[in-house]
DNA sequence: TTGTAAGCGTTATCAG
DNA sequence: CTGATAACGCTTACAA
């Protein structure tokens, strides 16, 4: 067991079980047309070979690699991460495995990794790319996209999201509301929600002047300053709807920093409702996704397509909905940032 | 750009540059001695054609596939995310890719992917595996491992971590503290830490009961479900050293639920200091690991093995420093649990 | 039901 | 400095 361990390839087990290699190939694939007791004669000497499949021979050779190959931004995303959970049960299930490569939103290096996961993977899951990258796998494999770019998409109702969150404030009496967009240039669901925001407003009669929008690009660090500055203006808002819930916890930080109460003196909504939402000080107000079920849904959908079973859906769209937390109220009296 | 896309190989791009597969696959390894006009001419074709190597081909072939292995337990653990963040910019540097497997802390499962990953990549990084697969590579590939079991480590140091944390309840005047551990029986980062406990009570002439330490897994849950226990014995603990953030986060739960304030009525330290533990509410105090440069630095040890270097260590040591946030306090006059 | 031959795209080796 | 050939381990065809 604890040998230095040579490569054991088909052949080897072929001579010990005194086979032909495609036997022993067949066995492995459970291809059917064969006597059960050749079958387990070649099982036996799999299993005292130690034998496992060279998957780069196997994707070498035309066939199926049994990877699934997913690009995402970061590996540290916890929206990337919770979404990939559900999708890794999933492939288990089904006997694949998730091989995950980060792109670091750079389009250069998406290409990049896409083209090599066309030759190594049975399928892929794209989560939230810049652009669609749906030519680089043409029909060589089937590919399913987190995220609002795609020919196949498993997507939240972005659009209906940013109103609800947006309705929730006017709900509460908020009129002064402003919103830290996502990384509009490149993600069609930071637009969708940013439309949402503006649908709500309008249908309320409420103004939406420009500088209350600001960019946040869906990180920590930038929906802080986004926040930093939406406080700061002349007549800053009393509410804040944050495209994601990283840069809602960034706004959350300004805030403090700022000497405002979050909710007394401003109300912070996000999206997605990841992990941290619900333990963080305060419990965040967002627009929850069901990422593990999106990632199921998705990795489900993908394992079909590479067995070649029918699927017609083209997009699938999980409804969004409003959790209600510690981070929103009615609004306060205290309006102006101190210090 | 967008045409339906047809795989080119090395013999496309060959026949398009009107010289042999070689010298494209020299010009593609920066191999020294050529022309620089054929360099320069096969770099063109290489443009031209869109080129991209086929990993399986050049893995089967014997070469190295410019993959870096990853195994870890869960996708979405925010230990392991943090660290194969700096392993991954550290890689991507390097012109690797870093490709990541998950295990579910399976055994099988595990040796199973690490078998898988022994033909496809060039080097391993395992994070904290149940058992030291080494000999699963014996020297085909190198192999780095985050945590404790393994030829080549990269950890921090849990010993004494775990006695920091101790020590800084002790210091606050807590006598009576309890302990939820890891997964002891596979990871020896969870015996070390435990150890690290014991001694500073040891050294302190505290009490040490043995239901005054609870299994938590390092989950969440189970780090509840042992705070419970804890906090509803006879003489519940002031104070409680949890073995990793997670299972503090679910240490606070329980408190809270318990109508326990945390730091008022019970002290909570945790370690890792993932993301978290500073959003959280309370603010965790903690143990930090300085994860993302854990990561870097397994990460350069690994492709400094694979590129030949020479490099000694066997085992790199973080040092493990107390992070104190709102979760501590002195004990207070409030000690058992209502309801 | 089982075996044989050819080839997937790349690189190492060795000639030219 | 460049090219031909064989090999990596597997699977698809087809033959026995």
């Amino acid at each position: 067991m604890s040998e230095p361990f040579v490569a054991v390839t088909l052949a080897d087990v072929a001579r010990s079980a005194g086979v032909s290699k495609m036997t022993v190939s067949n066995v492995i694939n459970n291809k059917p047309g064969m006597s059960d007791a050749t079958r387990e004669r070649v099982q036996r000497a799999i299993n005292a070979t130690g034998y496992v499949v060279n998957p780069a021979a196997r994707a070498l050779s035309g066939r199926r690699s049994n990877l699934i190959g997913v690009l995402t931004p970061h590996i540290n995303l916890p929206f990337a991460t919770e979404i990939l959970h559900g999708a890794s049960v999933t492939a288990e299930a089904a006997g694949l495995n998730l091989a995950i490569f980060t792109t670091a939103n750079n389009v250069t290096l998406e290409r990049e990794r896409a083209t090599l996961l066309r030759t190594l993977a049975d399928g892929v899951l794209l989560v939230i790319p810049s652009a669609d990258e749906h030519h680089i796998f043409g029909n060589a494999i089937p590919v399913v996209t987190l995220g609002a770019h795609g020919h196949r998409t498993v997507q939240v109702d972005n659009h209906t999201g940013g109103a609800l969150a947006t309705q929730h404030l006017i709900d509460l009496g908020h009129t002064r509301i402003g919103h830290i967009a996502g990384m509009r240039d490149v993600l069609r669901d930071a637009v969708d929600r940013q439309a949402g925001y503006h649908a709500a407003l309008l249908a309320a009669g409420l103004p939406a002047p420009e500088a209350y929008v600001q960019d946040g690009e869906f990180s920590e660090e930038l929906g802080e300053r986004a926040a930093r500055t939406l406080l700061t203006l002349p007549e800053p808002p009393t509410a804040i709807f944050a495209a994601n819930d990283r840069s809602a916890i960034g706004a959350v930080r300004a805030a403090t920093a700022l000497g405002l109460n979050v909710p007394r003196n401003v109300s912070i909504v996000g999206f997605d409702d990841i992990h941290a939402a619900s333990v963080m000080d305060p419990p965040l107000t967002t627009i929850r996704q069901p990422l593990e079920e999106m990632g199921t849904t998705a990795a489900q959908l993908l394992i079909d397509l590479i067995r070649g079973e029918e699927r017609t859906e083209m997009h699938i769209c999980f409804p969004a909905t409003l959790i209600v937390r510690g981070s929103t109220a009615p609004p306060g009296r205290t309006q102006s940032a101190s210090s």
